[in-house]
DNA sequence: TCAATACATGCACCTATGCTCATATGTCAA
DNA sequence: TTGACATATGAGCATAGGTGCATGTATTGA
């Protein structure tokens, strides 16, 4: 019989896909995957606010999925290590198989 | 620069993690990963009204993650494809990465 | 046929979440 | 210093999502 995962490990597994929930969040986190972006360029090229931007990084940074580098009065956000880019890749992976409709959309890594 | 993910692509991958956004389902995509089990046997073993273990398991089935196996007047449900059954290993790992937490927690593969 | 068991599902309630607006903070250039 | 630009953040609103209750359907056994 297989065994009961604790609801610590639960909530914390639960709580990284949370953060890739989101149509927007994947989009951020796809114009990132490349390398890092500034706020401002973000929201301009997904047609976001840049409030809207500005929570959904934040949101991304607390669940340790991206970092931020700061210059100036720019913020540049990058994805916080290969493990991310691993996950993301593998899931994008995964939406190929499963996504009935042909699927156009790929993923240049590096 | 990078391409932006279009609306169609962006929201099917956050279906995908939409569905193991939540503690429950995590837990229960645990309890089978092992192997298929009945609603009944999920429900007493994760201490879930027999309701929450259907509704979720739907909303699984309907994101493509499990299937069901009806023999009598059990349903046996088991994770969809290796692809799944991947998918969730792999993020159990980026958490034992990302937990600062010593986590005990280990997935028994196959 | 009747009762018990196993699942499924519509509904209602409550909480979580995403977005916008307004505003605050911080930086640079003139 | 002043104004423009870049980013962050709190509040409020609208909607999505998770759960329990009640009930419906199906299967099994007496």
């Amino acid at each position: 019989m297989p065994t009961v995962m604790n609801t610590e490990s639960s909530e914390h597994l639960a709580a990284t896909f949370s953060a890739l929930a989101d149509p927007t969040r994947i989009r951020l986190v796809h114009a990132i995957f490349a390398g890092e972006q500034c706020v401002h360029d973000l929201s301009v090229m997904l047609g976001l606010e840049q409030s809207t931007v500005s929570h959904q990084l934040r949101l991304l940074r607390d669940r340790g999925l991206v970092r931020r580098r700061k210059e100036g009065r720019h913020a540049y956000y990058l994805l916080d290590d290969s493990h991310v880019k691993d996950l993301f890749a593998f899931a994008v992976e995964h939406a190929r198989h499963t996504h009935k409709h042909g699927k156009k959309e790929r993923l240049r890594v590096r």
